[in-house]
RNA sequence: UGGGGCGUGGCCAAGUGGUAAGGCACAGGUCUUUGGAUCCUGCAUUCGGAGGUUCGAAUCCUCCCGCCCCAGCCA
């Protein structure tokens, strides 16, 4: 395995073992499997990954990891009419991009010859049978949660007769429906997984990686296990739901007498607020156009948090924080940005970025003049360096940062008050410039030249410090801001489709015409920079030479905001 | 008396008979050329409820309550 190794992987560190990790450290310890480890991951390619899919990777690889075993990626590749190499090439992308790296790359399709030989061997034990009823019929058969099932007159078919069948089925005699091949257990069993549950049925339909060659395909519950057996798996790590079918998957191994008996163990699956997380609601999301594909930076997909800018190691370190349990729960989203903040905090370059420009003339300034000023890359990381930010006579600032008649606690720039410009100079606002229906378009000040680089010989102190860019050196650029896609923290929990309902309307705002510092002129789609006192921003794929285009990752902590919000909750 | 699971602070989550870890969130404070970051402090007399066993119970027993999953020829 092979995996980005880090500095707090389990082994000796002071971790707290989840359940999980217990039973398998002391399967280990009591020398069961001869002390190996072999996970899987096991997706069925027919949608993309997204945040709860990380979880069980960074499971599954960690654990083999932890204890020097193997972890295989699989596709659960048994319905054709499902599948498609889009999402398969995609499930690929998105675990490297996670930073894992498989062993071994194998198909359940590539199974379907032994799958179909382990089939004929039940038939022959007496402990399966070809099944002739309707789907309807069979479903009525089954019973109901609280009444047993009744037995299929197809259930004491003669052996002979189930063999000619099945093999007829695969010759492709028969059209969809007409038979099935059932496993021969108990109608009566309480759980309903176990009343001889369909195996094989027919699908005259080509199989994105087979193509032609089946016309009958395997279900998932017997083809999950003897996959997982044959590959040597010990450890078969799944969600909650599939708890009812460990015994029929344990019932197939013991049936079979297969060498390898996996030991399945359920967790429960990932729930995110303010989010939706079955593959169902978000192909729907996709198909109706509701986002603007698998990768919108809103989805919790892999795919669209990359593209939201989030790092594999923020992704990682969360599954860490969040743990593995057995109890179904809703993690609050807070948790997720706060793993990227503290990620991107320590590794993202600082820049100055205005995203709602408003112009600042400086009077004192001579108007040919430009300075280059040193800034800082990160104060967290002195070796990132520093860099050259030119300064003129005619700025930006965000608009948010001046106020005629500034609040109790605003701090910012206001009529007569004195502010500091980063790494630049103390300004003080002598006056506003407006248009003809009033509003302020231009703030004129006068800057102090001895504070150049943003301090005062005489020890002067300002309550403030804003961000700025210079007019004539500023780049012009598109900037996404981006909010939870649901106004709501658990959609999912709407009956049907509901979730539509409380799509975030705002969950998108498009700004053009902001205005970065020259170092932002042609970044690199994927480049992570932090908009300082704004937020974590990525460059978008969709930025050009003329208009780069930066998507919000998510926004600095801000203090102020909370303040105002109270402030205006107090009643003023 | 259908079967299978789960209940620890606002959200996650350790804990497995010896007197409630940690993270997120939140609230104060420190520091600060990002109202960022950092650092400090506070935040469950109590573990779904009621009984019982015990010197001692979140942990063991009994009963009760609540929530989740299962009746695809999906995975």
């Amino acid at each position: 395995m092979n995996n980005g190794s880090r500095p707090d992987d389990r082994g000796s560190s002071d971790r707290n073992y989840d359940f999980i990790r217990a039973r398998v450290r002391d399967d280990v310890a009591g020398g069961k499997n001869g002390g190996r480890v072999a996970t899987r991951f096991p997706p069925e390619p027919n949608g993309y990954l997204h945040i709860g899919h990380a979880k069980a990777i960074c499971l599954n690889f960690s654990v083999a990891d932890e204890y020097g075993g193997t972890c295989n990626l699989r596709f659960d590749d048994t319905n054709p009419t499902k599948e498609d190499v889009e999402y398969e090439e995609a499930i690929q992308r998105d675990i490297r991009w996670l930073g894992f790296e498989w062993d071994d790359l194998f198909y359940a399709s590539d199974y379907f010859e032994a799958l179909y030989d382990f089939a004929v061997r039940l038939i022959r034990m007496g402990k399966a049978y070809v099944c002739s009823l309707s789907a309807d019929e069979i479903r009525e058969y089954r019973g109901t949660l609280t009444a047993p099932g009744r037995d299929s007159p197809y259930r004491n078919r003669p052996v002979e007769e189930s063999l000619d069948l099945f093999q007829r089925m695969r010759d492709g005699e028969f059209a969809d429906g007409e038979h099935v091949l059932r496993a021969r257990i108990d109608m009566a069993s309480g759980n309903v997984n176990m009343r001889d549950p369909t195996i094989y049925r027919i699908r005259h339909a080509s199989h994105y990686r087979a193509g032609d060659r089946w016309c009958i395909y395997p279900m998932y519950d017997f083809t999950h296990c003897l996959s997982d057996s044959m590959e040597g798996i010990t450890h078969s790590l799944c969600s909650l739901e599939f708890e009812d079918h460990r015994p029929l998957y344990d019932w197939f191994l013991d049936e079979l007498d297969v060498e390898c008996h996996p030991q399945q163990i359920e967790f429960a699956r990932l729930n995110l607020t303010y989010t939706v997380m079955s593959k169902r609601k978000l192909l729907q999301l996709v198909q109706q156009g509701r986002v603007h594909g698998w990768d919108d930076p809103r989805m919790p997909t892999l795919s669209g948090l990359r593209r939201r800018g989030y790092t594999p190691e923020s992704i990682r370190t969360f599954c860490d924080q969040i743990g593995i349990a057995k109890r179904n729960s809703m993690v609050d989203v807070a948790q997720l940005e706060h793993a990227v903040r503290e990620d991107l905090n320590r590794t993202a370059p600082r820049v100055m970025a205005v995203l709602d420009p408003i112009r600042v003339v400086i009077e004192n300034y001579p108007e040919d003049r430009t300075e280059d000023l040193d800034a800082i890359n990160n104060p967290e990381d002195a070796a990132m360096g520093t860099r050259k930010v030119p300064f003129s006579r005619v700025l930006y600032i965000e608009r948010a940062d001046f106020r005629e008649d500034p609040p109790k606690k605003f701090f910012r720039l206001a009529p007569g008050r004195e502010v500091r410009l980063r790494y630049a100079y103390f300004i003080t606002c002598t006056g506003v410039v407006r248009d003809a229906s009033g509003e302020v378009v231009e703030l004129r000040c006068t800057y102090d030249p001895a504070t150049r680089g943003g301090s005062a010989p005489d020890g002067r102190r300002v309550k403030s410090t804003l961000h700025w860019v210079s007019a004539p050196h500023a780049v012009e650029a598109e900037v996404r801001l981006y909010d939870r896609l649901f106004t709501k923290e658990a959609p999912d929990e709407e009956p049907g489709d509901g979730y539509v309902a409380y799509l975030n309307p705002d969950s998108l705002e498009v700004r053009k015409g902001c205005r970065m510092e020259p170092a932002l002129a042609s970044p690199a789609p994927g480049e992570r920079f932090q908009f300082e006192r704004v937020g974590y921003f990525v460059a978008d794929p969709d930025s050009t030479r003329e208009r780069p285009v930066f998507n919000r990752t998510v926004t600095l902590r801000d203090t102020w905001a909370r303040i105002e919000r109270s402030l205006a909750s107090a009643g003023r």
